[in-house]
DNA sequence: AATCCTATCAACCGCACTTCG
DNA sequence: ACGAAGTGCGGTTGATAGGAT
């Protein structure tokens, strides 16, 4: 009995012995040096075996969203917040899966920028982030601008360079779907749409159908005709070619976020 | 200059799943 | 087959830097 009370002793002092908070320089070195000969793995007894103060889950933590060589630190790209969201709208709080496809980003920095970024507009726009309508603002707004945006600044590299290339973006887009938008005097907002066959995004003002989803209600109900997002994952590695081309520019011109967007619907 | 507010992100927590003895 | 230990993941918290007042 003495002895099982001793143990539980010994357990409680090496829990209170325990290092929290964040890790000094000097854990830093122990950790990736030992790792560096050791391998990573077994976290419990690789912490012990460092002589690290600090559980097995928190060495790992260290290691996997800091320390590890090929983890990128620094702000997420408009291709990352592109793939992000497009990743996000397939697999919803997949974190890890989501990671997989964005080198160097871990799990957590994604989770942040998600958190710290879009849930943020989805408060200001007063809606539930999960909701249809932050969803179709997103994949139908936020997402071809960012396509936009992206292009953009490919077409004033390339007017600075001596070459005339025809300005292509490389995506994880597999197919965007055509979608109308319209205001509370049924005129058309804009038109938009994606498609594989001419690998263009369109912009334009005829036949629009769209429908403010209640009179309560100030956000609008965007029309799809079709759902089709990432059908696999495959799709996401044969990366398209889409050229991208406008006409109707006043209406995209200043919208460069999604307040911008919020604001010109509202109006 | 001081204080408050906000955004960011590293770290922790709890739970579920997997592996091991 | 079973329980304990280990691992991985998503959600949450808290420290802090930087901007606003």
């Amino acid at each position: 009995m003495d002895k099982l009370i001793n143990q539980e002793n010994n357990i409680d002092e090496e829990i209170m012995e325990l290092r929290r908070g964040p890790w000094s320089v000097e854990e830093d070195f122990v950790l990736m040096n030992y790792i560096s000969h050791h391998g990573e793995g077994r976290w419990n007894s690789l912490s012990r075996c460092a002589g690290l103060k600090r559980t097995g889950k928190s060495c790992r933590l260290r290691w996997l969203n800091y320390l590890r060589p090929d983890v990128r630190h620094g702000n997420i790209t408009l291709e990352e917040q592109l793939l992000i969201l497009q990743l996000h709208s397939r697999w919803g709080n997949r974190w890890s899966k989501i990671a997989q496809y964005l080198q160097g980003r871990t799990d957590n920095e994604i989770k942040n920028y998600w958190r710290t970024r879009v849930q943020k507009h989805a408060k200001q726009l007063k809606c539930d982030v999960n909701s249809k309508q932050f969803q179709d603002i997103l994949r139908y707004l936020w997402i071809p601008r960012l396509v936009e945006r992206i292009q953009a600044s490919k077409i004033s590299f390339n007017n600075s360079s001596s070459e005339t290339q025809q300005p292509v973006l490389r995506t994880g887009i597999t197919e965007l779907v055509p979608i109308q938008l319209m205001n509370n005097n049924n005129n058309n907002i804009l038109r938009t749409s994606v498609t594989p066959e001419n690998s263009s995004v369109v912009t334009s003002s005829e036949n629009s159908i769209g429908t403010q989803v209640s009179p309560n209600q100030d956000y609008y109900q965007v029309n799809q005709s079709d759902q089709l997002w990432f059908e696999d994952c495959q799709s996401m590695d044969q990366q398209n070619n889409i050229e991208l081309w406008m006409d109707n520019e006043d209406v995209f011109n200043n919208l460069c976020n999604i307040e911008d967007i919020w604001s010109y619907l509202e109006n």
